[in-house]
DNA sequence: GGTAGACCTGGACGC
DNA sequence: GCGTCCAGGTCTACC
């Protein structure tokens, strides 16, 4: 079935898409019109796939198979979330405009960052790229969702990311062994077990009213969740204050700001602090290989 | 608060 | 084919 949403103002579908590389992580892609596709499993249990699609100034969205009107609520939500629909960005814009290096996302209308359904998914996904290449961070996913998913019923060569539920069913070693995660392994069983028991209740923290820094500590108290982690899954919550420093950032920051030279994070943060409550956003964006 | 070493996987490289 | 080294963040122990 088809309907359709209304996209706020100065919204960019292709930008969201490609805001980070959540999208080549299975069970998102990205349509050949550079809209975003999806496999969910909805509350009612209902596995199907969405696809979001840019027409005229509004959204249309294609599903595989019909819904009730609830499950239409529920679907319109979650795809409100994912492509953060509610967020205003004029005032960073308007911050932005001054620096050259983010006129060109400015112009893009580029800003919002491509979301999970849940935060646990989004967790689950950020442990996945610590201390790994992404080409392993891929294939640990792929092997998450085809292990653990449910499968679509009109392809079951296609699945949905597993929930908290399914994978704490399964033992650590299930997870090292057969998905290859390594030493990640005790972390995603030990989030799994908490989420999946109601002690951790991470879908709160999406609409939670604490500061920063509070949250910040709430998601590295969940083990795997470093500095790093935190500061990328702030910035999917919609707070940008922190960088997310990995080598990537040493790399770029240093040849942008200190000529090459070694630094530390530290250093990068303090070169970002500045731009206050948007410095995750401004480092995400910066224009770091401006065409020649 | 800062630092060193271990944790894992898989690719690159030398033999 | 085998062994070694390396890259990638976080945790833990120690100072």
């Amino acid at each position: 079935m088809t309907f359709t949403l209304s996209a706020p103002p100065a919204f960019n579908l292709p930008a969201v898409v490609r805001s980070h590389g959540w999208c080549q992580m299975t069970p998102f892609y990205e349509t050949p019109d550079h809209g975003l596709g999806y496999i969910i499993r909805l509350s009612t249990g209902s596995v199907l796939r969405f696809e979001v699609h840019t027409e005229d100034d509004t959204l249309r969205i294609d599903t595989s198979c019909r819904l009730s009107p609830t499950e239409q609520v529920e679907l319109t939500q979650t795809i409100g979330w994912m492509l953060s629909l509610d967020q205003d960005f004029s005032e960073f814009y308007s911050l932005a405009r001054q620096e050259p290096k983010l006129l060109k996302m400015v112009e893009r209308r580029a800003g919002r960052v491509l979301r999970s359904p849940t935060l646990f998914e989004d967790v689950l996904r950020t442990l996945l790229t610590t201390n790994t290449l992404w080409k392993h961070t891929l294939r640990m996913c792929r092997e998450l969702t085809t292990r653990y998913g449910e499968p679509l019923p009109s392809d079951p060569t296609q699945h949905t990311f597993p929930n908290p539920q399914r994978l704490a069913q399964e033992d650590e070693s299930g997870l090292r062994e057969q998905c290859r995660m390594g030493y990640r392994a005790p972390y995603v069983y030990e989030l799994s077990q908490r989420v999946s028991s109601g002690e951790l209740d991470l879908e709160v923290l999406k609409t939670s009213s604490l500061p920063t820094l509070e949250l910040r500590k709430e998601l590295m108290s969940i083990k795997g969740v470093g500095s790093y982690a935190a500061a990328n899954l702030l910035m999917l919550l919609g707070r940008y204050d922190y960088v997310p420093v990995d080598t990537w950032a040493l790399k770029v920051v240093s040849n942008e700001f200190f000529g090459g030279q070694k630094i530390t994070p530290k250093q990068v943060l303090s070169t970002f602090e500045k731009w206050g409550k948007w410095q995750g956003l401004v480092y995400w964006f910066w224009d770091w290989f401006p065409a020649q």
